[in-house]
DNA sequence: ACATTCCAATTGTCAGACATTTAAAACATT
DNA sequence: AATGTTTTAAATGTCTGACAATTGGAATGT
């Protein structure tokens, strides 16, 4: 099943490929054993040093777990949403850092991708997510709160809506774009006018879920939206002022 | 700055999430060069072996990329859309196979990922990604088609939807969502008028997002969502009967 | 000035050893 | 017979040292 490698590059990329695609492929199943290292080695001709730098690339990618001692091995891992987010929001976190995606951009997916779960949000909301919105509501209400802290405040309520609205694909797909969202949002000074501005938003879209309004539930997000564009204008507008002032310095 | 180890597990696993986190706080910038190997062997304290294993869990992530000879070694990558697609696609295929998720469950996230675009596609669709959908809308009409095929094209039909969006973030959340659903829809087998019925929605979506139509496009999804289920409810059915009458047999 | 050769640095691969962990088998005790 | 202890074997984790392959730059020759 394993033998036939692509001739691409290093050895050890072409056994992991060649493992991934098994599993892919469903020739391998979940906690299903691989042969040994060494056994492994033998089969596709390598040593087990090569061997073991292509498991570690599939570690890596949580795509199998090892296990030492007696009946240990190499399994296939059954992959949770659990263990993709933190892989899926890293990733997220360093495209839009190593890419100079604008703010908007970035904000404009935000809110779409939050939009879309506003009407199954209101529809299924369960106690326990509107619970949490209204817990990171009075969070963000309290004075000598950091930045960062309401920032982060923000992403769990965002993230409780889209957990609302009870489908773990979409989580999935989404969280990723709120959380990846919060190192460019720490970088914007919330002022107290600010704050009590965005926590009245926050309030509107809970009480639209709450009585499963989505179209008031929407209007509100809408609102947030095109209020953070605005925070993020003045934003620009001050560095800006800041860069032309250090310029005449200089 | 990378001589904290957090005592965790394998030393490979450790030394690689100290890299990881330096290049996401942003200590390592883009295509700077780690030192070899040997370097870094001394510096962490760990034999040669342990670094490679270290290192190729990063390449495995696309975070560093090596070369060989004089003035070689690993740098770190900078990740983009197109690196980070591939890995984002398999990850949601197998999330889906793995966790059972439910046809209505994935369809659902499907549609309303799609769903968030739609304002955005028909604002700024360019001629290039109508055209594509146009093209994907002729292909689906061709006679003697597979299932595959068609599913395919449709893929790549609601793809070009999300890309018309022109949101690079957007589209990257998104894809997957699509992309992974393809392996649930091949299982579903379309007859001569499912498929007039499906293209006939597609048309309406092209039509709506040329003409700027947001709602009319929203809603022709709405209802291609609908089909899509109603397909998915008679599959299942048809199934269940099938496993009924093996059942009798048996 | 340009082409060629050589060299040194670096990653890729291999082989073999030992350390560590772990479950199961073998053994001893009650 | 049941239970607790020791031994053992298998497997991964780590280390060491070696060599191959690659590659940019330095040295050399024309």
């Amino acid at each position: 099943m394993k033998y036939t490698l692509k001739p691409n590059g290093e050895l050890s990329a072409q056994i992991a490929l060649a493992i991934q695609d098994a599993i892919v492929a469903g020739t391998l199943l979940v906690d299903e054993r691989l042969p040994s290292e060494s056994e492994l080695g033998e089969r596709f001709g390598v040593s087990r040093s090569t061997v073991r730098e292509a498991l570690k690339r599939l570690a890596a990618k949580n795509l199998i777990r090892t296990q030492r001692g007696a009946s240990g091995g190499a399994f296939i891992n059954r992959i949770s949403f659990e263990d993709a987010y933190p892989q899926q929001i890293t990733t997220s976190t360093l495209l839009l850092s190593m890419n100079d995606v604008s703010f908007e951009t970035a904000c404009e997916a935000r809110y779409a991708a939050e939009r879309a779960c506003i009407p199954l949000a209101a529809q299924r909301c369960q106690p326990d997510h509107l619970a949490a919105m209204r817990a990171e509501i009075h969070r963000q209400k309290q004075s000598g709160l950091s930045d960062e802290s309401f920032c982060a405040s923000d992403v769990a309520f965002h993230r409780a809506l889209v957990d609302g609205a009870g489908n773990a694909v979409l989580a999935y797909q989404l969280v990723s774009a709120i959380e990846s969202m919060q190192p460019l949002m720490n970088m914007i000074t919330f002022s107290e006018r600010d704050r009590t501005t965005i926590i009245q938003f926050h309030s509107d879209i809970a009480d639209a879920i709450e009585t499963h309004d989505a179209t008031r539930a929407e209007a509100a997000l809408a609102a947030l939206a095109n209020y953070t564009a605005t925070l993020a204008d003045q934003f620009r507008a001050k560095r800006e002022k800041l860069r032309q002032s250090a310029k005449a310095v200089d």
